[in-house]
RNA sequence: GGCCCAGUGGCUCAGCUGGUUAGAGCGCCGCCCUGUCACGGCGGAGGUCGAGAGUUCGAAUCUCUUCUGGGUCGCCA
């Protein structure tokens, strides 16, 4: 039976006991984690969002009547409990694995506020519960301490993120959920108009044309902590709702934007984690990163850096190579140092990797440590290349080499791709450390091969960067943008650019991107109006606050830090969200007609 | 849409080259225990092996289909 709370207040939290408060009468309130009952004195270690302190149940003066007694010893597990009593130092061995491991609360009047049944796992830290029985339960699995402190973090962040931007001069605005649905990008989510037949507001993938309409309006430093949807298939790092930290500034240009928000990630990281972060941020171009790294979020906390050896082996016997490269491609190579044994199976497994990314083989020389080699193309090259090919590669006895050859983009992703599995195979990837790198100068346009035409990179309304203009009519793949991204160990945590703001820009990128004037009016006319009227230049980045939190909180999962999360089908196990509408909400939306002939 | 992994008492797993009555740890229930904190001791309950079909004398185990969850490629301007 319940009890009632009535007269009693909580003091403090169970971990915020501290030893000065020994010989003091306080309350408690919180949930059972654990009763140790050894016969005359039962023990129940009582947790809230703080920690856990331990409660003593003794029937004599000092503790508990006997029938106090008796209900201490029908406690069970995720009871809810008010306990007064005095702290005292423990009379037995200290636990040194609790905050308040010295103490006790020695109780003398308690009430159970609420019972619980069995649940269905244990409440604690690092489960190994499957998702499936955590999402379900996830009101249990939120009480889980780990995910508290993911939670307790993720507010954190979100709390100093407002004070920084607020002491920089920034004012937090709220841009609308029922926006227009735009067809370009991401898939929207779509709400239907009940007053409207036929027509939907879009939810929107992130307030971007609000915000530039902002900046248009004077509001020269905006920032919002907004929630965005994108109607995509779910990852690990992705979910149909999330989170961005959104911010647009005026008369800006990209060092402003980089100057203040790696400042911020330097505060932010100092104050959640005291950990420094030494700046400026390196800054790599696009290019240099896909060179480099096969990715334009590279990892930089390790190297195995891709080595374009297509010079090398242009004249070699080997056709896959010289095929790719006649065709336009590269060959590239990297190197797994100290690999050079890995057994045969573990290689194909690589092998069967690569494949999954497009590639139809990966070629390999191992050297063992006595300097032979083993190789899956040697027989088609002679000794000299083959030297000659290690020598580029900086090969040393007991490295493994791999190569691919294809097209430029397939090389980078497949050798990218590699590169980051065996830095996990090789253990190379140390959450504690944080690398955080600017990739800049990407592409305004790539070329979509199924619409077979250039799409922007970002989105239309990116700036191109001056010195390219020229190149917008003869060779747009060659244009690069005013964008960058903030990436953090191989994760893109934000991204932004400086935008358009002169219309005659604005039109010329449409008509690349094969947009006609009545279509560009149609979906983004109120923002080509807005420039009319005087448009300042400005610019922006938005971070995606969930994959900030994760790192932070160095778990795998976005799931981890969001507190009711989707599942890989976008519904939600707990509610079971999404769900059939009635036929009387469908008709009211104009969904669905009703029959009237049937009378 | 493709590929890969997993599904066995409440939870986590073992069993899988087909062969008695499907096991373990934790949890749960009962009794005992006055310094436990992974408390301990004794006893007990609890499973149509995700579902369906097939192969077979016989299926948790093999085959196919399907459902659920996870990872990933495509997708995510």
């Amino acid at each position: 039976m319940a009890e009632s709370m009535k007269g009693l207040h909580r003091t403090c939290r169970c971990a915020e006991v501290t030893e000065q408060m020994e010989g003091s009468t306080i309350t408690l309130m919180g949930w059972v984690q654990k009763v140790r009952n050894i016969g005359g004195v039962i023990f129940v270690d009582l947790r809230d969002r703080s920690g856990i302190m331990q409660l003593l149940f003794e029937n004599d003066e000092r503790g508990v009547d006997a029938e106090g007694f008796d209900k201490a010893a029908s406690l069970r597990a995720e009871y809810v409990l008010a306990a007064t009593g005095v702290v005292e130092k423990r009379g037995g061995e200290v636990n040194k694995n609790l905050a308040t491991g010295s103490l006790e609360l020695r109780v003398g009047l308690f009430r159970i506020l609420s019972e619980s049944e069995v649940p269905p796992f244990e409440v604690k830290e690092d489960s190994k519960t499957r998702d499936e029985v955590r999402l379900k339960y996830r009101y249990l699995d939120l009480r889980r301490p780990d995910i508290q402190r993911n939670l307790m973090l993720r507010s954190r962040v979100a709390m100093l993120t407002r004070k920084f931007f607020a002491e920089e001069g920034f004012l937090e605005i709220e841009t609308p959920m029922l926006g227009k649905t735009t067809p370009e990008g991401a898939r929207d989510y779509l709400v239907p108009s009940r007053i409207h037949p036929g027509c939907f507001y879009g939810l929107p993938q992130s307030p971007q044309l609000y915000k530039q309409l902002l900046m248009c309006s004077g509001y020269d430093r905006y920032i919002q902590i907004a929630r965005c949807f994108r109607d995509e298939d779910l990852r690990a790092d992705r979910q149909p709702e999330f989170t961005q930290i959104d911010m647009e500034l005026s008369f800006v240009d990209v060092d402003d934007v980089i100057d203040v928000n790696e400042r911020f990630l330097a505060y932010l990281f100092k104050e959640v984690l005291g950990v420094t972060v030494p700046l400026p941020i390196e800054r790599i171009t696009w290019q240099e990163a896909m060179d480099r790294f096969g990715s334009d979020k590279p990892d930089m906390r390790f190297g195995m850096e891709l080595c374009d050896v297509s010079d090398i082996v242009k004249d070699c016997g080997f056709a896959v190579f010289t095929n790719a490269l006649a065709s336009g491609g590269s060959v590239r190579g990297i190197n797994a140092k100290g690999q050079g044994g890995m057994p045969r199976k573990k290689i194909d497994k690589l092998v069967e990797f690569v494949r999954g990314y497009g590639a139809k083989g990966l070629a390999y020389i191992a050297i063992n440590a006595d300097g032979t080699r083993k190789s899956s193309f040697a027989k088609f090259m002679t000794e000299e290349e083959m030297d000659a090919l290690v020598k580029a590669m900086d090969g040393e006895n007991g490295d493994l080499l791999l190569f691919a050859a294809d097209s430029k983009k397939l090389v980078y992703d497949v050798l990218g791709a590699l590169r980051l599995e065996l830095a996990k195979q090789m253990d190379l990837l140390d959450k504690n450390e944080y690398r955080f790198v600017w990739v800049t100068e990407f592409p305004l346009l790539e070329w979509n091969d199924e619409e077979n035409r250039y799409q922007a990179m970002h989105h239309p309304f990116t700036m191109l960067m001056e010195e390219d203009l020229q190149y917008l009519d003869s060779d747009p793949g060659r244009v690069r943008a005013k964008a960058y991204d903030i990436v953090l160990n191989g994760n893109e945590i934000g991204g932004g650019s400086v935008r358009i703001h002169q219309d005659d820009i604005q039109e010329k990128m449409f008509e690349k991107l094969g947009f006609t004037k009545e279509q560009a009016h149609e979906q983004f006319g109120f923002l080509l109006d807005a420039f009319k009227y005087g448009v300042p230049p400005h610019a922006g980045l938005a971070y995606g606050l969930d994959r900030l939190v994760m790192l932070m909180a160095k778990v795998d999962s976005i799931r981890d830090v969001i507190a009711f999360p989707k599942v890989k089908d976008a519904s939600c196990l707990m509610t079971e969200s999404p769900s059939m509408a009635d036929d009387k909400q469908l008709e009211e939306l104009h969904l669905i007609v009703r029959n009237e002939s049937a009378e």
